[in-house]
DNA sequence: AGCACGCCGACT
DNA sequence: GTCGGCGTGCTC
């Protein structure tokens, strides 16, 4: 639903060629260059370049601000950004005001696809550009530079200990030397089994070579073992990639079908190619089990990009992406902004997720921003998907994409059974859950040997505290939302900024004592119950915050390969693209959770995540069955899980965004007003509702107060503008925008695209 | 983002 | 009369 998939950006390929630009020279006969600062300003600045210098594109400077010097970049004399939401150019500044250049760093230029990409990004997102390369140079910059130690085999001592988490330490462990924390990753264990196995003599200490005298990963290494179906999309992907230009492709296939393993042939063409790939995952928590499957494939793990990697990590893996020595990089959205020197294909796995949305600061969505990365540099963009965004059906639709699916499971296995569990004829005890057909199924499971898993995308005990005597609700006192019960940790807790309170033992209002009761259930609460009803079951419970880091997830994954475990309870983090081989039985709790708040997607988004949690279930021999308990079974997203027929869900979905213009058939722009003082927030939320601007086709909704009406503490009013799809919302913004006068104790933040509605 | 300038309250 | 609060405004 971007406009890059209307006009693809052009491909400006002189790539591969690094020109050394001409410093331009203007009328009067200055040498200036453009330098854009990592500041908040509307574009690049102008500077002289003194007569001894000689400066390209890319290049990092030292330039005046004022009175201190700052860090820029030269940029290009041209926005990469089509000018039908480019920015407006800015005035020329006189050659008599210019101040000289410092000096010129001999650090390597940012490579031309990168500069274009932040140009592109910031016009599309209305982001200030320095503040892109801002983040960009704070993504090398490390305080703390330290040699990193890494460990390898060795021979072992008569005397060692060994257990099953030190075996699976030592099958990762060789000659190439892995940090503590990548070994522990890819053993699916503790950091701490590293340590002891290290300490009792079992691996060796070596300094960690840079990233750039790693080993490359080897395309040749063992090549997969490809069904007939898998092999045809993998040949068109690798073919993608040989054609060496943009070129959108889904890749969808059932949960299970192998996906990755045909999209890694296309990475491996561009490694054949002497060329870099980027692979996006919605999430770093993925990233045990893909780096596994990559290391197998490949012969030696990818650099990661993720937000909590150590600053040496960092800064080296920065580096080796822009020396073009990091071969492949598979990371979070922010993984995008990595200057690339020599980019031959970009992925982007599980494409439908929300995750990619950035909403953080400043808004972008991964997914869009990953086909723009792909198109600037003229290569390939691969979305992978079991269930497609109607977005990128869109875009097949019309043509913009090329679709290849993959219709059967991986290895013989089949799709699970999904079965509804209508909770008004089949309703759980009082006070409990689980409906009875639900716990007889996980009875016989569990019977078998077989592993179970229950499904309740909700963290705590209870979402909502109530007083029985006077009624009151437990609230948050910085946002507009209930207070979450954690009952093992004795406190009540707001998921939206974290405030913590403990449990009152009286209500706050009435003073009864012993009357607050928990109201509805969250995964504790499933989990008390679970206990109750399996007391010998071994019960694993996976969420967000009991997880914590990705070691502690990947040990989780561990146990339940090794069948360590009965009973999986868990949120949202159980739906990624896990292999649960003994996995045969998936119980979603409360299958109608997502579909309420008016959201534009929630039925999609149920869809999705639904059908994702259902494709954890019968992944090997033995066959899966699913179970939804809803109250509303002959709702559409019900019967589209029950038949397990997506494209008619998502042919009524396309049909009803349609004809009002909503995404991906219009574009959809957020003002989201935010001030600390509500008066403040009101007024001009009121001035930009009476600026709004006022042309055919295009409709603007609001103010009203955002669904979370206060959020950590500030007052947030929200204005949304629809306009059809040939409409750039760009220049209607900025021109929207500078109709009011924004105070210094309010922002307006804009989100293009947006996908929440918070 | 910094760092100015600028215009109103309690201090040597 | 000055030191200093942080509210607008500029930086090529």
């Amino acid at each position: 639903m971007i406009s890059s998939l209307d006009q693809p950006p052009r491909a400006q390929k002189p790539k591969r060629t690094a020109t050394p630009a001409q410093p331009s020279l203007s009328v009067d006969d200055i040498a200036r260059v453009k330098v854009l600062l990592p500041l908040p300003f509307p574009g690049p600045l102008d500077y002289r370049v003194p007569d001894d210098m000689v400066l390209s594109p890319g290049e990092i400077v030292v330039v005046p601000l004022g009175r201190r010097e700052e860090l820029g970049c030269v940029w290009d004399d041209e926005s990469a950004a089509p000018p039908d939401f480019a920015p407006p150019p800015a005035r020329v500044v006189e050659a008599s005001k210019l101040r000289a250049v410092c000096t010129r760093s001999d650090a390597p230029p940012f490579p031309p696809g990168w500069r274009r990409f932040i140009d592109w990004v910031a016009a599309y997102t209305l982001a200030p550009p320095g503040l892109l390369l801002a983040t960009a140079l704070r993504m090398q910059v490390s305080p703390a530079p330290r040699p990193a130690l890494g460990w390898v085999r060795c021979e072992m001592p008569p005397d060692l200990r060994l257990t099953d988490s030190r075996r699976a330490v030592l099958a990762q462990a060789s000659a190439v030397p892995l940090t503590t924390t990548d070994l522990a990753r890819m053993a699916g264990v503790s950091s701490g089994v590293v340590r002891g196995l290290a300490d009792a003599g079992g691996l060796r200490s070596v300094p960690m070579a840079p990233v750039g005298s790693s080993p490359s990963p080897d395309p040749e290494f063992a090549p997969p073992d490809l069904s007939t179906e898998q092999t045809e999309a993998a040949q068109v992907l690798v073919d993608a990639v040989k054609a060496d230009r943009f070129q959108g492709i889904l890749l969808e296939g059932v949960t299970g079908s192998g996906k990755t393993e045909v999209y890694l042939e296309a990475v491996a063409e561009a490694l054949r190619a002497g060329r870099q790939a980027l692979v996006l995952l919605p999430e770093i928590a993925l990233s045990a089990q893909w780096v596994d499957r990559f290391a197998r494939r490949f012969g030696t793990a990818p650099a990661l990009w993720h937000s909590d990697l150590s600053p040496g990590l960092r800064r080296a893996t920065w580096h080796g992406v822009l020396s073009g020595e990091a071969r492949v990089v598979v990371g979070a959205r922010s993984a995008l902004f990595l200057p690339f020197r020599d980019l031959g294909v970009v992925v982007i796995d599980e494409e439908h997720e929300t995750a990619f949305k950035q909403e953080d600061g400043f808004f972008y969505h991964g997914r869009d921003m990953g086909v723009v990365r792909a198109s600037l540099s003229g290569v390939p963009a691969i979305l992978v998907s079991a269930t497609p965004s109607l977005e990128t059906l869109a875009n097949v639709e019309s043509g913009r994409y090329r679709h290849l699916i993959l219709t059967s499971r991986h290895g013989g296995a089949t799709l699970p059974s999904v079965t509804l569990i209508d909770m008004r004829i089949d309703p759980p005890e009082r006070g409990t859950f689980l409906s009875p057909v639900l716990v007889t199924a996980m009875e016989e499971t569990m019977a078998r040997g077989e592993q179970a898993m229950l499904f309740l995308n909700r963290r705590g005990y209870a979402p909502l505290t109530l007083c029985r005597s006077c009624g009151h609700r437990m609230q948050c006192p910085n946002c507009t939302a209930w207070l979450v019960e954690h009952r093992a940790r004795g406190i009540l807790t707001c998921h939206h900024c974290g405030h913590v309170e403990p449990i009152p033992e009286t209500c706050p209002s009435c003073g009864a004592a012993g009357s607050l009761t928990p109201i509805g259930p969250g995964i504790e609460r499933v989990l008390e119950e679970a206990r109750a009803r399996f007391p010998d079951a071994r019960i694993l419970v996976m969420a967000s915050d009991t997880l914590g880091s990705p070691d502690a997830t990947a040990h989780a994954v561990h146990q339940i390969s090794n069948r360590e475990v009965d009973l999986v309870i868990g949120t949202q983090i159980v739906a990624k693209g896990w292999h649960f081989p003994h996995l045969t039985l998936v119980g979603v709790v409360d299958a109608d959770l997502g579909l309420g708040g008016g959201d534009l997607r929630a039925a999609e988004r149920t869809v999705q995540l639904l059908h994702q949690v259902a494709g954890r279930a019968g992944r090997a021999s033995a066959p899966g069955h699913v179970l939804l308990q809803s109250y509303a079974c002959d709702h559409p997203v019900m019967l589209a899980l029950a038949s397990q027929d997506f494209r008619a869900f998502m042919d009524q979905e396309a049909a009803q965004r349609r004809p009002g213009h909503w995404p991906p058939y219009g574009r959809l722009a957020a003002l989201i007003v935010s001030a600390t003082s509500a008066d403040v927030a009101d007024t001009l939320a009121n001035a930009l509702g009476d600026a709004a601007p006022d042309q055919p086709g295009i409709a603007v909704l609001g103010p009203a107060p955002a669904p979370l009406a206060m959020l950590r503490g500030r007052h947030r009013r929200r204005l949304l503008l629809r306009a059809p799809r040939n409409v750039a919302l760009q220049p209607i913004l900025r021109a929207w925008r500078a109709r009011v006068t924004i105070p210094a104790q309010a922002r307006v933040d804009i989100d293009i695209d947006p996908v929440s509605f918070l």
